[in-house]
RNA sequence: GCCGUUGUAGCUCAGGGGUAGAGCACUUCCUUGGUAAGGAAGAGGUCAAGGGUUCAAAUCCCUUCAAUGGCUCCA
């Protein structure tokens, strides 16, 4: 019998039969080795752990741990979720059931029977149930007519419309027990692996996507090899929602809505509004280094505005529909562009004057699905943090760069590190449709962008026909704390809205020439960003911007005149601050202190009072011990200077 | 927009065809206490809205509205 070279991660090499599998690699290394792993990488594909073989290859053993070990077992729990549902429910139709970035999911056609929280339960003990017998996952290759054959007897039609896709003798059968599926695979070697089961929720989801199809049921699930990661990942879950900006503004008094007032139209409180505020300020002075001047634009404008733009057609559905004055139709902005094209155009422009930056906090409208609405992350009235670069082509890329380090200054501030830049490019075969027709524009500016984005050493994917219909941009990806995923900021190329507009300035030639644009928006929309950012501090605010600033704590009321002569004195210098004078013990207003997240508390006895100082207790129970007033502020600002740099 | 779930006090929630419940928050009083909950009393609700069934509806049914988990969408 031949042999083969098995090389493994480390850079061993092994030399076996040729035929030999996986597993008994893993045996040949350590039994314990063998007990945990449940898939193999055999030269980068993952594979079951009893595939033969045949070739010289590089292996590597994946274990729980591995994230493709944990997709794979996802995968395996899916048809064990099927296993399941079709034990229970015979007649049941499937749709596709892959493993997620947590757990799986599976598509299900119930034939109008509803699933309720009962039922979860029911299919989960019977998951239990046949996880325990250790069934194995048997792979099959079966060709096309075979593969049609099985499921046409079974009368699934959703696994045939998969089949007639694939190509004959590419096509694979899973079974375990006695459910056959039609996977390609890889699983896990039994059903035993799996200890720990939780479906998480049932919902609606169109087949393959399409809202035009029937919908499906589709439920979500997780499992574990072990019960303590179950239970682990469940109390992950519910810190996750002690997060979510939902319940901290509620709680922090930051924002609410009101039925009366509209879904997806917040309203801001004092405490919300004070946050804007400082956010504003700091953006404002930021801007106003940059080079940007500041506009300001109405909230309504004329139908032709927006024809002219090339908005209305693309966009009607997402605006608020139009009010009719004097036979004229006016919409709700949806965006300040064309706006800001208007005021460009307002006065003449002369290639000395260039680039311009027009900045303005525009209060936009967008009507938003019902569905899509998420507390401040997906609203219908909005504040952008919106500007628009006008520029020659040989400005472009400095101010593309400018814009970028602008973003990189931004995350710094506020402590961002999770975000993916996306670069969106379009799509050649929609040109013309949508996509403004100009291939050599798009060409040459995806290059100018992707160039700026190397130089700048900025991580980042490029995704296919994700760009504007005016240009490329690029959107930064962040996550809510239960995980879904909004775009923060925004970086937009634009070639298109300058010859709409007929937006020109003159050029050293004495020509006229039409400017490049740039959309840039890098602290997104105060709703989104301070939705963020509620998740992103879990409620507390650096100093800078937090609401209140300090709370004075008098021991008791004895020491209630100086306080208060404290709180002069703080306010006089711009500090934030309030007293508790409640005839509360001082640990209880501590502990109010920190459940409303108050970054510093200033505790008053007779001491304090005694030679004018204050004790300073940092959120969290940080002693900084006593100070006098003046010590305190020179720390508050110190503090605040050191948050902005 | 579509599928599912939910809607009871400011908040978190229990209850459930026959006079509406708890904890926290709030108000008042007692207490004047040094780093995460001192004590007592009180006030607070058209049980989301509208319609139906019933002697009787917060409870059962229908519709609407809103929230919520997804799907579709997201300039």
């Amino acid at each position: 019998m031949s042999e083969i070279k098995i090389t493994l991660p480390d850079g061993t090499i092994k030399t076996v039969p040729k035929g030999t599998d996986a597993y008994s690699i893993a045996k040949s290394i350590s039994e314990g080795l063998a007990r945990v792993i449940i898939a193999a990488k055999v030269n980068g594909k993952v594979v079951e752990l009893n595939r033969p073989i045949t070739e010289d290859s590089t292996l590597s053993l994946l274990k729980w741990e591995d994230k493709e070990g944990k997709s794979t077992f996802w995968h395996s729990s899916a048809h064990l979720f099927a296993e399941a549902l079709e034990s229970l429910y015979p007649g049941v139709k499937f749709g596709i059931g892959p493993s997620i970035d947590n757990g799986f999911y599976y598509d299900v056609d119930l034939d109008g029977k509803k699933l309720s929280v009962e039922d979860l339960n029911t299919i989960e003990k019977k998951m239990q149930e046949l996880a325990k017998k250790e069934n194995q996952f048997n792979r099959k290759e079966v060709s096309k007519a075979e593969a049609l054959e099985y499921f046409t007897q079974k009368g699934d039609p959703y696994k045939l419309e998969l089949i007639n896709e694939l190509t004959d003798g590419d096509i694979t059968f899973y079974s375990q027990g006695d459910f056959t599926d039609l996977c390609k695979g890889p699983h896990i070697p039994h059903t035993g692996f799996i200890k720990a089961i939780k479906l998480l929720n049932i919902a609606g989801a169109y087949w393959r996507g399409d809202e035009k199809n029937k919908q499906l049921t589709r439920v979500y699930g997780i499992t574990f090899p072990k019960k303590s990661e179950l239970d682990e990942y469940l109390l992950m879950l519910e810190e996750a929602k002690k997060r979510d900006h939902r319940v901290l503004g509620k709680d922090l008094e930051i924002f609410a809505f009101d039925d009366d007032v509209g879904p997806g139209l917040p309203l801001w409180l004092p405490k919300g509004a004070a946050i804007i505020e400082k956010l504003e300020e700091f953006a404002k002075k930021t801007e106003k280094e940059a080079g940007y001047m500041r506009v300001k634009s109405p909230h309504i404008a004329k139908e032709s505005m927006y024809l002219k733009s090339g908005h209305l057609p693309y966009y009607k559905d997402s605006m608020f529909p139009p009010m009719e004055l004097d036979g004229i139709n006016y919409y709700l902005k949806a965006m300040n562009c064309p706006h800001h094209h208007k005021i460009f155009a307002a006065t003449p422009k002369s290639y000395r004057d260039l680039p311009v930056r027009y900045a303005e906090y525009g209060t936009c409208y967008r009507y938003e699905q019902t569905g899509e609405l998420f507390g401040l992350m997906r609203v219908r009235s909005l504040q952008m943090n919106d500007a628009h670069i006008y520029c020659t082509k040989a400005q472009f890329e400095q101010e593309f760069k400018a814009v970028n380090d602008l973003y990189v200054k931004y995350f710094k501030v506020f402590g961002i590190d999770k975000y993916v830049m996306r670069f969106s490019k379009h799509d050649p075969k929609k040109l013309g449709q949508k996509y403004i027709d100009a291939p050599e524009m798009w060409k040459e500016t995806e290059d100018m962008v992707r160039k700026v984005l190397q130089s700048a050493n900025i991580p980042y994917i490029e995704v296919e026909d994700e760009a504007a219909f005016y240009g490329p941009k690029i959107d930064i990806q962040i996550w809510s704390a239960i995980g879904r995923e909004f775009t923060l900021a925004t970086n937009q190329v634009d070639f298109a809205q300058a010859e709409r507009f007929d937006l020109y300035f003159i050029n050293e030639k004495s020509e006229k020439e039409r400017p490049l644009i740039l959309h840039r928006a890098p602290l997104s929309t105060h709703e989104r960003f301070i939705g963020f950012l509620l998740e992103h501090y879990a409620g507390k605010f650096p100093l800078w911007m937090s609401p209140e600033q300090v709370i004075l704590l008098p021991i008791s009321e004895k020491y209630q005149e100086y306080s208060e002569k404290v709180l002069n004195i703080l306010k006089k210098h711009d500090i934030r601050a309030l007293i508790d004078d409640r005839s509360e013990k001082t640990g209880k207003k501590i502990r109010d202190a920190e459940l409303k997240k108050l970054p510093l508390m200033l505790i008053i006895g007779e001491k304090e009072q005694g030679d004018n100082t204050v004790t300073v207790r940092k959120q969290g129970g940080e002693d900084l011990g006593a100070m006098t007033v003046e010590a305190f502020i020179n720390y508050v600002n110190a503090e605040i200077a050191q948050q902005l740099n």
